[in-house]
Order: C-alpha cells, then structure tokens, then sequence
DNA sequence: CCACTTTGGCAACGCTGTTGCGAAACCGCA
DNA sequence: TGCGGTTTCGCAACAGCGTTGCCAAAGTGG
C-alpha cells in the first residue's frame, strides 16, 4: 500500500488482467477485440496487441466467428481455461472440502472428508496436504500450473498475515500461522481468509451479483456471521475484523451472549430458531440487515447458512418484510461448493485485477510470477492457425 | 466505471497526482526527488521527470536544501499551495459558509452568513454565488485557478448525479438538482455530498487519521449520522445513502422514530439528551458504535456534533467504555470550518489521486482539465535558477 | 586533500498505447 | 456478377512513459 506508483509494467499487467477478467465474464463464447475495446475504453489496437500477448502466453485462443453485422464478421476470443488452475480449501469443524478448479472457476474435481478441526495443527496440516495431493492426482496426474491455494475457515484471523486467531470453538489454533505452514507443506502460494468472505466471493463467482456492486452475505448457521463486498471487492478491513454481524447488539436488556455483551442479534436470532419461532428470527435478521442497510447503502442482501435454509422461504421473506423491498433479498443457491470455490477464487482473482488492491499476501503479481513471461524477447509469433474451416471458392 | 482501461496519459497523470499528493503531506518542509522515489516505488530518474513536469506546471517548486547525511544534500520540493485554489460551500439550516482555499488546503478567505435553507432554491442559490463572489473577491481580486466547489449540506442525496433528496426537514428540495442548478450560477465544476461525508473528509484533512486508514465519524447535533472512510476513501454506496447511522434500530421495541422504525438510536440518544442523561445517551452512542466497529474493522471512532461538544469528555468515555479500548476514540476538533474545508476538499482530492475512484461527478481528469498542459510541445525548459548562493571556488 | 557517499540530470533505450493506412470479409444493391 | 459500404483487425511508424547507464555536483570523513 506504500507504493502505488505504476510504471510501465504495471500498467500492461493492469491492462492484460482486464482484458483477461473480461474474457472470463463473456464465458465459453468469448468476446471480440472490438467488444473488448469498447469495455475497456482502450483502442482497438491495443486490445489486439494485448490479445495477442494473452495468446501467445496460452491465457486466451480463438473462438470462431461471430455473425456479421454488415462486415467483416468479428472473431471471437475466449479464456483458454486449461491454461492455470487454483486450489480452493475449506477448512469447516468435521469437515475437509478440497477442489481444483481452472481459470474459469470451474471444477475439475472436488473431495469432502471428515476432518476433526480440534485435533490440533499437524494433523489438520497433513489431511489437507493429503486431499490436496489426491485431488491433483483425480484431475488428472501432472497438472502444472497450479497457482496457489486459498483457504477458508471459520474467524476470526488475519488475512494479510495469514496467522488464525481464536477460532471459534477452537481456542487452540490462536496465533497460528496457517497461511506459511500450509505453504511450506505445500508448495504452492496459499491465502487465508474467513469462510463469510468466501462464501462471498463465491457468490459473486455464480453471478449473483455483478461487478462492482455491492452485497451483503448474511450466514445464519451455528453462528451467525456476514460476508461484505462493497463496489464489487470484498471488505475485510485492516484486521480481517470486517464482518462481526452476530454481535450487533439489537435488544440492550437482552440475555447475555458468549462475546460478553447483551442482546447480540446471533443470540436473540438463535434463541427464537431454538424455540421453532422462524417468523421471529427471520424478523431480527431483518433488522439486523436493514441496520446493515442502512449504514452502508448495499445493493443486495443474500441469505444463507445451514439453519436458514431450513426454511429459506419464510426467512426470505421476513427479511424482505423488515427491510421494505428497498434492497432486493435472495436466498443464495445452496450448493455445498459455494464456499471452496470462493476460496480457490481467492487465488484466482488477482489473476483478473480484482484483488481488491490489498496484495499484501503471498500472491503478488501473479501476472508476471508464472503465466506471462517478461517481455525483452520477440513474440515467437502465436501461430494463429487460419482456421481451415469452410472456406467457399 | 466502465472503462478502467489504462493508457499512457492515465499512467502519467495517476503518477504525477501520486507525487503530488505526496509533496502535499510533507507540508511546506516538502520532500526530496529521493524521498518521493522511496514512498511510491518508482525510479529516481522518473520522479525527476514527474517533478520536472510540475514544476513546470506551476504546481511545485525547490524549498532549499536539507542537511547533508553524508553526500549531496537533498534539495526539497514543496507544493505551490497558489497554483490553484478551491471553493467549499456549507449548507445548513440557517447558515451559509463559504470558503476559499488553495492546494494545500488552507484558508485563503472565509464567510459565514445566516441563510434559511428553506426558503427556496432561488434564494439559496442567490446567496451562495453572492457569498462566493464575496469570498473571491476577499481573498485577492482576480484569483484565476479555481478548479471548483464542493457544497456539503443534510441529507438524502445523491452523490452522483448531484440531485438533492427529501432532505431533512426541507422537503421542497426533494428531487432538486443543486449541482447543475449551482454549477451553472457559478461558472464552474461542482461537487455535492453530504455534510457527514465533508466532515470526514475535513478530518482527513486535519491529520486526525492516517491516509489509507478507516474511521467513521459520528456526529450528535440536531440528527444522529455518519461520515465513513473506508480504506482512506469516504465510503457513500452506490446511492449516497451510507452513513445513516442513525437510523440503526438498538432497541426492539422501543419508540417509534420519525422513520417509522422502533428503537433507532437516533430516538433514544436524543431522549437521553433531553433528559440530561449524558451517560446513558454516551452509553447508546458506544453500543451503536460498537455494532459499526464489529461490522467494519475500523481503525478509530471520531466524536463530534454540536450536542456531543457540550460534553464531550463524558461522551468520549462513555464511549470508550462501550468498547473496551478496541479501536481508539477522540473528539474530532471542534473548529467550525472542518466541514466546508472538507467540501473544498470535495474538489481537492480528485488532484491528488484520492477521488475514490468515482468520478462520476462533473469532476473529471482535472489534472489535464487545466493544471497541467498535455505533452506534444518541448517543455519550455522550467529555467531552473541554480540558485546563486555562496559557491566555494 | 583525497576517497566516499548521496543527489540529481542527460542521453539512450525498451516498451507502452496511439495513429494512419490497408487488407480481409461480409452485406446489400444494382 | 460486380461494386460500394461497413466492420474487423493487423502492420508500420510514432510520441511518450519509466528505466538504465553514466556522470557532474556537493557535501562528509579520514
């Protein structure tokens, strides 16, 4: 954060990690140069001339051709998936989920095992070396370009150190530096951060938010906790801390919770789902979220978490009552996968210049640190074989 | 927000706001082309050519020479605080301040005169470009190099588009747009936020928090509201509606606000207020502090607002007490002029690459907009007098 | 008085996106 | 079938960015 001046090689990596964000966006059917440059505000040179870089470093290849407008039909450029992919971990109490993924976030193979989270730091570290190692094996023996693994854990901890703190449940794991033991052991960059946040970011990943939006994730299951992107990168804050929703303290007189104030919404909220009073819980949420709302003017709230999705409707619809349809209320798509592919993303978005500026982890800039060679050596020209497709004389 | 796409110009100009956003905060000390190279991370020889530039463009000059550390002693470069200057204007709802300052924020000319927000947007207007006028003319006749005004005023409103909501207590603005409508009466680039916002940014500007810090700002007067820096740029949502502190629900089933909720902290800070219970109305505003702190992360908890200053010791220890010494809490210094500074810093802050990155305003590229000249004419050599001191022959 | 250190400018350089121009490919109309 | 119009996209030349290599200037310390 000290030194945001850019010269010349941040500006290409800048322009290259758009160009590429935006490939991925358009999906399997890709986007055209012109497309592209209209997006970016580039020139369509430029964009043919980052393109270019992009295909020679193997991030992108030709997709066909579009149907003309009047001329010469636009040639369409798509993320060549293969080219990379990311490690995401999802560290829960009885469980170890493992997946690979590749650039476009999508999976290659995936494993869940139970996994005892209080049985102390090497055992946890050997299971996940362990899954890891088979799930390179499943997707398909000798992956290369494997760039990272992202973790996601209950909190709190610290992002940018990487270094757990008292994990809730877990006290034993305090002041442990996950993040460089788990890179030791494997090799490979790792990022560490709060399941919320990627829970978050895994949302964002299924497209129910757009870029640079904002949205809250409010996660209703043995605790109560949110995930926050704002203007479309996650906002942890300095200490990781960013996120506390369980204990906004909404009833002052109320019953004592574990953090040691009175009244915390996780407490009220749990309380009334002990009691099967949904229609209350479903209330507190939404007065926890209109709070939320309110303070920081967002775009979406999304629900989700064991105990909501008990009853997703009727919370949903609580929800949706407190807060007066100003900001839309869903249920976030169940799927179990939604927070280990957020923590592979994790790894993935800085590849895409949506890092959040924040690359103070192990992942620097990755653009350069693996898949785009410097350049100083002439482009050994990308070979762009003239698709021999049907051609008519 | 649609086209992040980075050319040279872009490059030049985020440099050289970064360099003199830098030579801003060293003060009238300045700094050293070295000192500079080490804060941004360029080269020595780029922050030559960067400030070659703009010294150049009138915007900084040579402030002598440091003691030696051992070799050649570092010749200073400071900001010309008289290149330019801006125009902060505070609305409230009976009186209309005007300030005029230059780069470096300081105050060139003040006024202060009563003002009935609610008489109608002629009369409003009216007065504003007659006290801009008179402040003009205050502080030196013909002061070309205004860039703009920035107006803090009560919300709702909408940062953006600069159109004015139901704002409080005056609801014949609603739908007003005070940007256009006074950017046209003056002449010149107008900037609208909210008052809460301004003062953040005010204190900013005071050095009460480090740059690229967070903070939020709680002000106790006639309303309950929050001005929030997030990551050293003012959080506003996609709607300018962030910061409604106020309106956080603390109590369930407490009374009714004029909102139409139950239980804001708004409604039960201001009836301990009016009871005379400073501790209990110190003890709302540390829970509604805490819940916003456990939510954000934020580095420390400014204190200000008419109300508040009436006891502000015994309102920051109660707050203080709330939060059990997490995050710091101060009074923000009183001075009156906090806000309209932070207005001017509206204008400001878009020169020294602090804009947020939404300029969506009528603010644009103001580096080139007219401070500075686009290349493609020989600099006309910056005559850089080598200072004819006692030379030692 | 002579190393040594540090600052900062000059010139050449590589790389960036930009501009000018033209080839390719398709549509629509005659 | 031929031709102009339109759109896409690449090649070549270009201006300008920060970088590198080199050197002068101006101090300190032995």
């Amino acid at each position: 954060m000290l030194s945001p001046g850019a010269n010349l090689a941040a500006l290409r990596d800048h322009n290259a990690a758009l160009v590429l964000g935006l490939l991925r966006d358009a999906g399997p059917e890709g986007a055209s140069r012109a497309e592209l440059a209209g997006r970016t505000g580039l020139t369509p040179q430029a964009v043919s001339k980052i393109t270019a870089r992009l295909r020679a470093a193997g991030l992108a290849a030709e997709a066909g051709r579009r149907a003309s407008t009047g001329g010469k039909p636009a040639t369409a450029l798509r993320l060549v998936p293969d080219a990379a992919h990311a490690i995401g971990v999802h560290l829960e109490r009885d469980a170890l989920t493992v997946t690979l993924v590749d650039l476009s976030g999508a999976e290659a193979a995936t494993r869940t095992s139970p996994l005892d989270l209080g049985a102390g730091a090497e055992a946890v570290l050997e299971a996940v070396a362990a899954e890891v190692a088979r799930v390179r094996a499943e997707a398909g023996g000798s992956l290369l370009g494997v760039l990272g693994a992202g973790v996601a854990l209950p909190g709190p901890l610290d992002h940018r150190s990487g270094v757990l703190q008292r994990v809730t449940g877990f006290p034993q794991w305090d002041g442990f530096p996950l993040r460089d033991a788990l890179a030791g052991r494997l090799g490979l960059p790792v990022v560490v951060d709060k399941d919320t946040n990627a829970a978050a970011l895994g949302l964002v990943l299924r497209g129910c938010v757009e870029p640079s939006g904002s949205f809250a994730y409010l996660h209703l299951g043995t605790g109560l906790g949110a995930g926050l992107v704002l203007g479309g990168a996650v906002h942890r804050g300095a200490r990781t801390g960013a996120g506390e929703f369980g204990h906004q303290v909404l009833r002052l007189d109320g019953p004592r919770c574990r953090c040691g104030n009175r009244g915390c919404i996780e407490v009220l909220c749990l309380d009334a789902v002990a009691r099967g009073d949904t229609a209350e819980a479903a209330r507190l949420l939404g007065v926890g979220a209109a709070n939320l709302v309110r303070l920081l003017d967002i775009d979406l709230v999304l629900l989700g978490g064991g105990v909501l999705l008990n009853a997703s409707g009727a919370y949903a619809a609580g929800v949706r009552d407190v807060l007066g349809g100003a900001p839309p209320v869903a249920v976030a798509p169940a799927g179990e996968r939604t927070v280990v592919e957020g923590a592979a993303e994790l790894v993935l978005a800085s590849l895409f210049g949506r890092g959040g500026r924040e690359r103070d982890g192990a992942l620097q800039p990755l653009e350069k640190a693996g898949l785009m060679s410097a350049p100083g050596l002439t482009a050994p020209s990308p070979s762009s074989s003239p698709s021999p497709g049907t051609s008519r004389p």
